[in-house]
DNA sequence: TTTCTAATTAACCAAAAGGTTAAATAAAGT
DNA sequence: ACTTTATTTAACCTTTTGGTTAATTAGAAA
């Protein structure tokens, strides 16, 4: 059954390892033992790691001799941030004013009576 | 062990369900059957997908009745995006433009005569 | 040819993820 | 009081994930 890459690069993206591994190779290329470094974690595991990246798109690897060099492939993050682009307007709240005024205005009625049911928070309305 | 929001954000993301019930919310809240219809899924299925996204802080949800309407707090995608901007020039390729020659030299090559092996990319050098 | 270095594969394991059905809870409606 | 609606919890199952150690492959160096 075929996962979406958006799925595939956000699993990528959602281990700390990883993400420092691609963090450590926008410095450029790094053979595996030298991205194992910093980690306290087996070798194996790194490369495991290696290959979930490699299968997501976000690496590339080479050889030279007989190491085997990585290189950051950032592309499958664009189709990432183009996603969440989408939702900028939502923490930019110029959009939610009125829900965080609300949001608010409920939570120091809550602190003040801690009685009385807050109202309910009214839909958003389309833009005018 | 404690893990951190940004693994938690991005593990939220990688869901294809979760990530159409965040596109769902955009339009305003919903309820949890609400967010079931379009997928052919089981509610408590559902329910736990909710649960993540509220543990992920990427939703809250309210009380009307016997109802849970859930509305989106987009605020965890900002520190996704802005992790993720740290590597937009990788993607806009000015970074590496020698690289992307040089790879596509090789697969011009090698659909050319398929026999030779490709030179070794060299790997990149820092900025003049 | 033997040996060292770099990395992967194999076999295993525990925990987490993503789903199911059945039962429980909460509030409203009759 | 009983029923209906909305949702969650419990118990269970299978697959995936993230790690381990031991063994294997690939190539360089001696």
């Amino acid at each position: 059954m075929p996962v979406d890459q958006l799925s595939v690069t956000f699993a990528a993206l959602c281990d700390p390892t990883r993400r420092a591994i691609i963090a450590r190779l926008a410095g450029g290329e790094r053979t595996v033992t030298e991205l194992a470094e910093p980690h306290d974690m087996s070798l194996p595991a790194i490369s495991k790691h290696l290959r979930v990246l490699e299968q997501s798109g976000l690496i590339e690897r080479g050889r030279d001799a007989q190491r085997r060099p990585c290189r950051l492939k950032a592309a499958p993050l664009k189709e990432a941030v183009d996603w969440l682009e989408e939702y900028r307007r939502f923490w930019e709240q110029s959009f939610d004013r009125l829900a965080v005024y609300l949001d608010e205005l409920q939570a120091s009625q809550r602190a003040a009576d801690g009685k009385k049911r807050p109202p309910r928070t009214p839909s958003p309305k389309k833009a005018p």
